[in-house]
DNA sequence: ATGATTGGATAGCGATACTCTCTAATACTA
DNA sequence: TAGTATTAGAGAGTATCGCTATCCAATCAT
């Protein structure tokens, strides 16, 4: 398959299947020549995956890269690749600064009450913190209770995630990171589903 | 209180308090004379907000501005406003065609599955079904088991907010608009940090 | 009186994600 | 085998976004 065939296949323009090429996004096809190369089903397959994450998923292509590369070559401790691929999922936040002893108190409180690790180097408990901060910014703080109420929801939704799996290493980083990014367009629009259902069977009790 | 003051309180860059006013996310204040004008408490909630929903919530300023709009000036449809606040939140999706007798299998299978309203004009209906599509493009394909069980908790969520709603209709979209927005980011940063919970878990076991 | 500040308008900037153009080499087509 | 189409590869161009900078005349603070 030339380039042409993989752009009818994918629906992606040529012109941006070699801007994926050039940004190292997308391998390179096998060259038969100087002006030709042919490629196959791993790069439709890769094609596809790179437009599940720049569209829905909504990553930019640099941080789309950062996921791919992690997807290439994990290395072979699960919770340090998942913390590399959840620090380049949006929101980006900057880390705290180094000689700051308690960087993150919402957020640890928050853990230390749902009885879950608290790693102060995890990107995602500067994403916590600062998603609480601004929801008390804008006037709608969240209580600990409800953040009790979250925690143990999501810890059910995490369980079902990680007993589902693969058993082996390399399948099972594939899966945790492309499964934290590509299901969570599907958990937010789950969430406002069921805000949508609750709020229509208030609505007809008026 | 001045421009500069306005500024120095909340932290934002004149010029870009200037250009929140000429895009309308921010109202205008009370002209004193030509070249001046006053600014109160309501400009800094305002502005908090803005930056909340900019920042963090990730929403671009034509989003913010809509959201905003609704905030301003919801109908008195809770269902409605809701679902106008859903679609202009990201991920935007095109609406399908019009003349198609079954636009969203995906999401409308889920959602029976799940005991829920199955909305095809609901823009969170186009957003399932674009997550679950993406997913399934890119080779991680979300099993009914795995939608009902993403759904129930989500419905615990869901149902926890709800009950906290502000019985005063303003009061009430404002709060389901907000929270949709605001609490997104918080509901991703604790799933998360449950799968970091349980990976690290597994890993001290292995 | 004088220097700083303001509202209002316009222009510029840096990043992003393509998209277009070009060239020379090569590959199908009649 | 002549002629047309396609390709790789690289660079430049484009549109949008979210500011940011500059300018002006009016006005304020001292």
């Amino acid at each position: 398959m030339r380039i042409s065939g993989l752009a009818h296949a994918s629906g992606v323009a040529v012109a941006t299947i070699k801007y994926y090429l050039r940004e190292g996004l997308l391998h390179a096809g096998v060259a038969t020549s100087a002006t030709q190369a042919t490629y196959d089903d791993s790069h439709l397959r890769r094609l596809r995956l790179i437009r599940a994450l720049t569209g829905p998923v909504g990553l930019s292509v640099q941080q789309a890269r950062t996921i791919l590369a992690l997807v290439d070559d994990p290395g072979d401790d699960l919770y340090a690749t998942l913390g590399r691929a959840v620090g380049a999922l949006p929101p980006s936040t900057d880390a705290a600064a180094a000689g700051d002893p308690d960087p993150y108190p919402h957020a640890r409180a928050a853990l230390e009450a749902l009885g879950q690790v608290y790693d102060p180097r995890f990107p995602a408990v500067a994403q916590l913190e600062a998603a609480l901060a601004a929801a008390e910014d804008a006037g709608l703080p969240i209580s600990p209770e409800r953040l009790l109420a979250y925690g143990r929801s999501l810890r059910e939704l995490a369980a079902y995630d990680l007993e589902r799996m693969p058993a082996e290493p390399r399948a099972a980083v594939e899966y945790t990171v492309l499964g934290t990014a590509l299901y969570e367009p599907v958990v937010l629009a789950l969430r406002r589903l069921a805000h949508q259902d609750v709020a229509a069977r208030l609505d007809l009790g008026r």
